[in-house]
DNA sequence: CTATTTGCAAACACTTTGCACAGCA
DNA sequence: TGCTGTGCAAAGTGTTTGCAAATAG
């Protein structure tokens, strides 16, 4: 093994944190891979269970498969429903909703907000092939 | 076969349109089935998904399998982190967030608020074993 | 030695699809 | 006849897990 003794979970950490996107676990293991390091996807998925448990990490739960993104400021997504990319939105995670109470008896720990829509990147394309 | 000629699209709609809660398609196969319906899994996805494309269904990407929502008013969900059950938040749908720009280039077309918490079932549970 | 981490492949949970057949225009 | 809807089982996708080998203390 290239790096032995070096916990893998660090090197999914720092590949996620370095990262400006949303990645899958898939995603994160090949551009680990492509970086030289010797790690198997379970091993990724493992790190990534781990570090979310650790609140590290967020999951995004979009389209497909499930994104990650390394918890820095609670903020929301928007999520693409042509290409299923994910974006962060420019919108302040509003604390005030975490206490309303949206249900008798419910007690809220946190919350989500989730755009959907078109981005730029596919709306340029959609004028070419999609109107 | 039982009902042989009717659309089984039809009956998913009806099963899940009469029901309050936010089943998944495994649960809705099963309520058929005990309904007498004589429908298989597959079918069930494909009136699912098919009734999602035209926008009389929607889907709820909770924690586990994706549940299904008949299309009636916009609304909100509340996610319980224990049970996993899905509730409808008593919180109107916020139209002005369709309106807010959240990234340049990003055509929001609609959006979804999850609430993450502990739902009155757990919290009663949890009292009790779980502290 | 014991506890932890890892890779591999198998197992899993959920969803979609290929194919053959039934019903109806 | 040809199109649509359906069931069944197989295939697919994404994720987790069992187990043995490697590592660290």
């Amino acid at each position: 093994m290239s790096n032995p003794g070096k916990e893998k979970k660090a090197l999914v950490w720092e590949a996620l944190s370095s990262r400006k996107d949303h990645p899958t676990a898939a995603e994160l293991y090949l551009s680990l891979r492509e970086t030289g390091q010797e790690i198997s996807l379970a091993t990724v998925y493992r790190a990534l269970r781990s570090l979310a448990e650790e609140g590290r990490v967020r999951e995004v739960q979009g389209i497909g498969a499930d994104r990650f993104d390394p918890v820095r400021v609670p903020h929301y997504h928007l999520v693409c429903t042509r290409c299923h990319r994910v974006y962060d939105a420019e919108l302040p995670y509003q604390e005030a909703l975490d206490a309303f109470q949206p249900r008798v008896g419910f007690k809220v720990l946190g919350h989500e907000v989730t755009f959907f829509g078109v981005c730029s990147l596919c709306s340029d394309a959609k004028e070419a092939h999609d109107g």
